[in-house]
DNA sequence: CCAGCATTTATTGTAGACAATATGTATTTT
DNA sequence: AAAATACATATTGTCTACAATAAATGCTGG
């Protein structure tokens, strides 16, 4: 009976992924193998399974007899974020005008129309989901395996720091989410377009936007940021 | 008792690695679960963690119900390679220069040493792992969890491709060995001094060698690679 | 003789039970 | 009373056995 296309454990990963991307799971929190391998019907082995990719797409961290951490959020990650983005992004966004393919191009469109409905309907961890799919199809039109790990690893951190610093009483993100959705339409025309150069300008276009509705939050603050606590001394080098 | 300072399961993970990267486990080759188990002692389950893990890391490649593949080698790879691998050696290289730490550059330095000691043994599979190992830890001294991900996938395809290409009989790369090994007493020095603009285009330099050093097998032959045989269908999405 | 199908076999996927390690608490000793 | 140690508990790590899926082989029918 496959009433679900996707086996349990699919389900289970892709859900795990979600999670930590909306911060339902919250970067620095510790996952119990007991308690999800219940949650998902499934068994702790294939469970552990799960934890292992995940740790390796970069939403966990695994610690020796200490289990599994969602992936915590320093001030020094989000420093290392704002170097490397734009250099990704527009390196990704370039090779995907050079090759995206017509049925990519129609899966944009298609994720563009559902992230404009998203920002509509208000709902944050949609939006925040739409986006990161979006650019996710642009890593996929790049069609570098090179590119893409370091790729996947921004946006999971870039999904996680707008859903940290949302905020839907501030009016002007509404104006600004605007932009950003029409920049999307005109990444989806460049790219069809095959206009390499251009859609590169654009993403670190966009990335300044985003960069910019960052730090309007981290900067008038002053240093302390929200985010989850560091692991316990293991992930870093004992330097510093 | 410890007589190994590090589990089975790690030392598992680490053999793997290095015979992946040295070639002793060929580009898209299928690897049977219970075999290996019985090799490192192990059971079938944590084996079956540690395929996951080298799966995020690009080591191998898994296909449901159809097990581990060693990662494969096309020449689409190939060519994805040379897009990609100068912007990340050079970014890397930079951020390096800027913060390597004491102790970084102590093993960098140590580092260097065996490999020189490797150049001289003619040990193609330890030159190779030791040169990985060498830019490895200028990854680790950018410190940026962001660029790493695609530099260890550089680093797994460059190591099996140079090993690839070794070919002992050829006097001019001895020269070219002799090249390299100097640009890497430059890197130290760069790195030390913090002469990131410097380290950034010595990567670039260093990099146009090992290029030119693949293209001189790649170009005149033709087009066809000896490589690994491509996966199934699975791995890329549909298009195309 | 070839094509299609059923059966067999080998390999992957999973579950439940057991072992080992780490943490928190209570007790004992100084 | 404070600190250190030993114990209890909970969680991670592992193993063996079983189930499910896919490939391979042989059989049957055309």
């Amino acid at each position: 009976m496959e009433t679900e296309t996707r086996s349990k454990k699919t389900r289970c990963i892709e859900d795990l992924r979600r999670k930590v991307l909306t911060e339902a799971l919250e970067p620095g929190m510790y996952l119990d193998e007991t308690e999800l391998a219940d949650t998902y019907g499934i068994s702790r082995p294939p469970l552990r399974e799960v934890l292992r990719q995940l740790a390796g797409e970069g939403y966990v961290v695994l610690h020796e007899n200490r289990g599994a951490q969602v992936a915590p959020m320093t001030h020094k990650t989000l420093r290392n974020f704002f170097v490397v983005a734009p250099m990704i992004y527009a390196a990704t966004t370039r090779l995907a005008a050079e090759h995206a393919t017509p049925d990519q191009i129609a899966r944009l469109k298609e994720c563009q129309r559902a992230f404009r409905q998203a920002i509509k309907n208000g709902d944050a961890a949609e939006r925040a989901l739409g986006n990161e799919r979006f650019h996710s199809i642009i890593g996929e039109m790049a069609d570098n395996e090179y590119l893409m790990p370091s790729l996947r690893r921004l946006l999971i951190d870039h999904t996680r720091i707008s859903m940290t610093f949302y905020n839907p009483r501030k009016p002007s993100f509404a104006q600004q989410r605007e932009i950003a959705a029409d920049q999307h339409d005109q990444f989806i025309a460049l790219i069809e377009a095959g206009e390499a150069d251009a859609a590169a300008a654009l993403a670190v276009a966009h990335w300044e936007l985003s960069r910019a509705q960052i730090e309007s939050f981290v900067t008038p603050e002053g240093i302390n940021i929200p985010l989850g606590r560091a692991p316990g001394v293991a992930g870093t080098r004992g330097a510093s």
